[in-house]
DNA sequence: TTTCTGCAATTGTCAGACAATTAAATTTCA
DNA sequence: TGAAATTTAATTGTCTGACAATTGCAGAAA
């Protein structure tokens, strides 16, 4: 490793950053074990709580792990697709919210990219998978599911349809996409008739996922969300009325 | 803030996580400012250089931003959708190297998701958009270029297509799948002829684009998609016969 | 009124210390 | 000899206290 610092930044995310290159160019590998902090202290001529500061920058990205003890240190970590998902679901949420992204704008997005998994799904589909989607449309329709548990298991639903694609890579690109919509489906209040049409439209999509019907799948997903976006105006509307209501 | 430390982790991942759970549950709010770092050494009765860590690794995530001087401090952030970029595409590069994703998975992900923005891009597209797209096929087809600016170049085309779509939502959500592909494409040596088959299909892309038929941009895509995957299986065979060659 | 100066608040960095943890080396004992 | 217990050394986690650098603001000076 060689490491050029410039006093614009920060030493600590001037050091994060040098490390950083090192793991993304290749030079640092996985389980490889970095330089103890006080090392670090002499290679970057700073004091100790300046390379724990970069060190916890890198943590905080997955990027590295630290163990105490003799024969501990940090390591460089390897990413898995479990931390990267909580990381894209995490940020997802957060760029949604903070920028005031309409409820038209993400259920659009899901839509569109899910349909892009429904043609690898009909062929890949294993019966844990339908199993897990038949789960979750048996427990939507319970009569006394609160409507945030119903959110929470249409997203269940959403994430077992892209996961049926049997791509880790896309599962991992459409967790953001699938998961930070609940928030937003959070804020609307789903009646009974609407939990029914809903509870049908997941069952043709199971049915023909079943069935390895593409073409099928694709067009009942087309209907949902239609469906959903019909909701979601009700919903801008009920906002509108009501003035100023409070924003997420 | 209420704050309820637990001794199995550090204090400064508890801290960090505290304080992210009230962005993420929206009692901390945009540019508010959080208390100095010594009422935090109070609040949570830890010393200073245990709260910086925590900061830092908020700002690892680009949670929040300090500023120094009088009237300084940390504030949350807004999460732009220009940083969340950022983010990421460098997670999605390190996923998919440190767990050796082959090509042919990434390259699936990649074309199916691009799919989906098509049947959007073509009724949104801008002029910019295309120019953008058709200044990138122009650098493809110069005859000197390194394969490392054709590979930039392809990539750069696809986001201009992913962006065609009008919907930042999605643009991010597939800046990964597109970016972090470039290292994986790396590997290809593109040939005259193989760099002319793609340029050709580029150019029919941003044709049926421009003549607003999603149709035909999907057909072009599906062909250019089995275009690249052919190339990847070269890959592979050639990378097989040499064996131990050195992994990405 | 405008400009300058100094003050106070805040983050950035440093030095040194001790506690907690852990693996390995060493000793002890059967 | 072999196994268990103990010590030791290395390393991270945390604390204390200090000083430097930056910046807004109030008060002084022109």
């Amino acid at each position: 490793m060689k490491y050029e610092l410039d006093q614009a930044q920060e030493l600590s995310a001037q050091i994060a950053q040098a490390i950083r290159d090192g793991i993304m160019e290749g030079s640092l590998i996985v389980d490889q074990r970095l330089p103890s902090e006080s090392d670090l202290c002499e290679q970057f001529q700073v004091s100790r709580p300046t390379v724990r500061e970069a060190l916890k920058r890198l943590a905080a990205q997955n990027l590295i792990r630290t163990q105490r003890g003799a024969s501990g240190g940090a390591f460089i970590n390897r990413l898995s697709f479990e931390d990267a998902y909580g990381q894209q679901i995490t940020t997802s949420i957060l760029l949604l919210s903070m920028n005031a992204v309409s409820f038209e704008t993400a259920c659009e997005a899901r839509f569109a990219l899910e349909r892009a998994c429904v043609a690898l799904a009909a062929r890949r589909r294993t019966p844990d998978q339908l199993a897990a989607m038949r789960a979750e449309i048996h427990r939507q329709s319970q009569p006394g599911l609160s409507d945030e548990s119903f959110c929470a298991s249409d997203v269940a639903f959403h994430r077992a349809l892209v996961d049926a694609a049997g791509n880790p890579v896309m599962s991992y690109q459409l967790a953001g996409a699938v998961e930070a919509i609940e928030p937003l489906m959070n804020m609307i209040t789903f009646t009974a008739r609407k939990r029914e049409k809903i509870v049908e439209l997941h069952t043709q999509i199971a049915d023909a996922l079943e069935a390895q019907d593409g073409a099928a799948t694709e067009s009942v997903l087309a209907e949902l969300a239609a469906h959903t976006l019909e909701l979601a105006r009700e919903v801008a509307a009920m906002r509108k009325n009501k003035a100023q209501a409070p924003q997420l």
